[in-house]
DNA sequence: TTCGTTTGTCTTGATGTCAAGATAAATGGC
DNA sequence: GCCATTTATCTTGACATCAAGACAAACGAA
């Protein structure tokens, strides 16, 4: 019996007219989610990062050759608003970690770009982070990770289709 | 093929010696609370609350008469610090929805009540709101929703063991 | 070519959150 | 009963995010 059951409980008590069985699976959810999370940043933080600047330069580095984006891409990939990116970027130029460089195709644009620390920096990262990921999930059975994996990717793609 | 296939796609050509399996669980589950979490916040809007009011007053609701508790169960609900709550307590307070009444057991301590007002305005959002987790999860067969729910049900045990 | 529209990025102001510490009451060993 | 410790809440300062709009370049129909 945990939080997420216990209010379930509650509702059926206060408001026994609500069928309330839909906020077991998004309260869960979220609860995850944001455990999760939690679990990350401290291995960000040992590289000096957060989440948004790790999310930024892993995002570089896993595009390839030659580790360079435009802000637009990086806001497709990272669910976050024109004005936050801009912030993300102007933090990471001052710590040196990418630079804007004109983009030669369309002057309205830059491209962003993985300095030689910015490259190292998130190449550790990404090594720590994966090995994070994997103690994090290896409590689930093999066969559990992926009976999850198959249901969460199917919800994902309804709730993507909705939009 | 979506967003966080492509992910995994992309890692496995720039770092294939990383073994990102677990990622697309994680990442899933990151993308879908987000997504849930952006279509939740227009119902609390229709009710002049935001996310933070909402799960307030929601734990408040459910608590049962006399729908008082003191800022520490709410934190202990929330997973948010202290600071977090005093700041969503006075925002509640302004907007006349709760009051912060003495403790009588104890003189370090307030308790949070719901107004008339507040108790009226979270007990229609909870209906919007529980009506819009069934359009939000309707999209799974029940069947779907059941494994989902088992499965998330017990990883969330499992994530809160370890801590 | 021209000029209105679209597109890509940045700016501004407000908000919600957190970490760290302040404050005051309650608790407990002596 | 006294005082150090613990507990409950609030304060402060910093920061990430968002919505709305500003700005400049690119586009496209006439």
């Amino acid at each position: 019996m945990n939080q997420v059951d216990r209010i379930l409980e509650q509702w059926g008590r206060v408001r026994p007219d609500l069928d309330v069985t839909p906020m077991g699976l998004t309260g869960r959810l979220k609860r995850i989610a944001r455990i999760l999370e939690r679990e990350m940043e401290p291995v960000f933080g040992a590289h000096g990062l957060n989440l948004a600047s790790f999310d930024v330069l892993a995002t570089l580095l896993r595009s390839g050759e030659p580790y360079r984006l435009s802000p637009g891409e990086l806001i497709e990939n990272s669910m976050v608003t024109s004005g936050t990116m801009t912030n993300r970027i102007d933090q990471l130029v001052k710590g040196g970690l990418v630079e804007r460089v004109p983009n030669p195709d369309d002057g309205r644009s830059v491209l962003i770009a993985l300095t030689k620390q910015g490259k190292r920096v998130i190449a550790r990262a990404i090594e720590d982070h994966v090995e994070n990921l994997h103690r994090l999930t290896e409590p689930l059975t093999d066969s559990e990770s992926e009976r999850l994996d198959r249901l969460l990717d199917r919800y994902l793609n309804l709730l993507e289709k909705t939009d």
